[in-house]
RNA sequence: CGGGGUGUAGCUCAGUAUGGUUAGAGUACCUGGUUUGGGACCAGGGGGCCGAAGGUUCGAGUCCUUUCACCCCGACCA
């Protein structure tokens, strides 16, 4: 491609609104186009981009047996009752009527989709597994889009189902799953971990987040310093303290603590670590019916998971709760403990099973009790992991130490189960002919927002820096002086040499100065660019290597061979 | 969905408290010239329903009402 003829509209300055890099850089570079809120055009450049990931998709779900298929974008809203998401997905879901009012939405995922695909016509065991998968554009209604193609309501993605006769072969399946997916961000140059994940509302008996690394992310994962292990830090889990700090001792007593009704001040006042406060955090728990509100009781040490905390209440939803209200039940703010107390549920965090030497509060005003021992409400107290895990807590897998950072969520897969093929009665017959659900597997991809994440993690202040495997061009060969006949004659030579060896580059003829066509190249962020310059008439050209910023001469006669080498 | 903010040239923004020539700047674009290794310079030029609708007024980018869009913080996010 020429760079005169291309339709690569850069700028400048980025719009008011962008505040990630990959938003600024995508929007500067030319390659998106915002339309609405959460809406973007995808120019000639972010368009091949996106071919480029998908087809190193493609190959690896080829690879695993994954077949690609292409499901209506528009589905009848009859298959989300049949599910029974119509509901819960709520205003996320876009719906319409047609010139009938029949309803539809527009497709945000598509186990429904699939599922009503395969049913009826994937009928024996014998056809089992199968692995179907498509990668298309999907809509979410999100409350609030944001940061440019990393949160948009309309984004491509991939997305997969399998379908199996047992929860041993689904297993199977993800584990192949997994490695697919590790290869393909292996191969687009990604710096990633596969970590934990809640499995959220939608059920299922475990699943996975891809989390590229990134301090934009909007995730936070903890990582073992050792080992291989990682999770969100919603589904984080840890093993027992290494230090654990000395016990306080003395004996069950009752103590007047007047305005002690923070754990710090809790701690300095009896000089012992928080590690032997209770803590109590009190939340309301939302659920289909009605709501009520429940007492987390954690070691001071440790900070509420809100996520835990919902799971382990069977709750839809958390939410604070005001001192009036905690009041209005007769609970004394500060000083709620978990002894002879039966005005809210409890749930205690397993840490506090059997926990001794304890201060907590004595549902009194101004009262604590001291060197308490949890052993006596062990036998009928519910207990939950429930704490979040702090940095330099033990990794559950090894020796190692527990750190954090952030991510950003490129992938997610899920041990479905039967959820969606019960619910849609899509059944196979197995070896004794009875009829069984599918089990089944979704794996999902995003696309553009892989884009986003590429920039995110590969980037400086000038620009973009684009991986080999996701360029958009390899190369690009910059004429400096177009008024200058030996530069061009080269650049035009080289063009058609590495057109003609399949390589994709681009062509700098514009008329602009060398210093705007560096800007420019820098912003784009082709991983080299061939300088043919003013050190032609000593024979010499120079690569520029986007990531590195290093330019290297390199004879005129041998930059074909050299840049062949290079890429 | 709660709270806040902004809509003026392709883009980034002045101008709006106090209504009054022909609505501005930078950048981008076009023409001519100079320049050619880090977004260059000089001269000339095109480009606006001042988000939309209604109202007040002799007169509205500016005041009033309504409405739409976009953004930020939060909630939400299989």
């Amino acid at each position: 491609m020429r760079r005169s003829r291309a339709f690569i509209p850069t700028t400048k300055e980025a719009p008011s609104d962008a505040t990630l890099a990959s938003h600024i850089f995508l929007s500067r570079a030319g390659f998106v186009s915002q339309v609405a809120s959460g809406l973007y055009s995808y120019m000639p450049l972010a368009k091949r981009v996106i071919k480029k990931i998908e087809n190193v998709i493609n190959e690896e779900m080829s690879k695993a047996g994954a077949q690609e298929v292409e499901l209506s974008f528009v589905t009848p809203a009859d298959l989300w009752a049949e599910s029974g998401r119509i509901e819960k997905f709520g205003k996320e879901l876009l719906r319409f009527r047609d010139r009938k009012e029949n309803l539809f939405v527009l497709g945000p995922t598509h186990e429904e989709m699939m599922v009503d695909l395969v049913r009826n016509r994937i009928t024996s065991y014998k056809q089992l597994p199968m692995n179907l998968y498509q990668i298309k554009t999907k809509f979410r209604d999100e409350a609030r889009p944001r940061f440019g193609l990393m949160r948009g309501r309309e984004f491509i993605m991939k997305d997969g189902y399998s379908f199996h006769a047992s929860v041993e072969d689904m297993d199977r399946e993800f584990d192949a799953m997994e490695e697919a997916y590790k290869k393909i961000l292996v191969r687009l140059g990604l710096d990633f971990r596969i970590v934990e994940a809640d499995s959220g509302a939608i059920g299922g008996s475990g699943s996975k987040e891809l989390m590229v690394i990134a301090g934009s992310g909007e995730d936070t994962i903890a990582i073992c310093d050792k080992c291989e292990y990682g999770a969100n830090i919603e589904a984080a889990v840890r093993s027992q303290r290494g230090d654990i700090p000395a016990a306080p001792e003395g004996a069950f007593n009752k103590f007047h603590t007047p305005n002690i009704n923070s754990i710090e001040d809790l701690a300095n006042y009896f000089k012992i670590d928080p590690y032997y406060t209770v803590k109590c955090v009190a939340k309301k728990l939302v659920y289909e019916e009605d709501s009520e509100i429940v007492l987390f009781y954690l070691r001071g040490s440790d900070n509420l998971q809100e996520v835990k905390a919902q799971n382990a209440a069977g709750a839809l939803d958390i939410t604070d709760v005001s001192e009036e209200e905690l009041q209005a039940l007769g609970l004394i703010p500060g000083f709620i403990g978990p002894l002879d107390q039966d005005k809210a549920k409890h749930v205690m965090d397993v840490e506090l099973k059997n926990a001794t030497s304890m201060v907590c509060g004595a549902n009194e005003s101004d009262y604590h009790y001291v060197n308490v021992d949890l052993s006596v409400i062990s036998e009928v107290a519910y207990f939950y992991d429930i704490a979040e895990v702090n940095e330099g807590d033990c990794c559950p897998k090894c020796d190692g130490t527990l750190s954090f950072t952030k991510g950003i969520e490129v992938g997610h897969i899920f041990k479905l189960g039967t959820q969606y093929s019960k619910a849609l009665k899509a059944e196979f017959l197995d070896e004794n002919g009875k009829a069984q659900p599918f089990v089944m597997g979704t794996y999902g991809m995003g696309v553009s927002r892989l884009v986003a994440a590429i920039i995110e993690q590969n980037h400086d202040e000038n620009g973009c820096i684009w991986t080999k495997e996701s360029a958009p061009y390899m190369v690009n060969v910059m004429i400096s002086n177009i008024k200058d006949e030996a530069q061009v004659a080269l650049g035009e030579e080289l063009y058609h040499e590495l057109n003609a060896s399949g390589v994709e580059c681009i062509l700098d003829d514009g008329k602009e100065r060398f210093g705007f066509k560096m800007k420019d190249a820098e912003l784009i962020g082709f991983p080299y660019t061939i300088i043919i310059g003013k050190e032609l008439e000593n024979g010499l050209v120079q690569i520029y290597d986007r990531k590195t910023t290093q330019k290297t001469d390199v004879k005129s006669d041998e930059i074909y061979a050299k840049i062949m080498e290079l890429i």
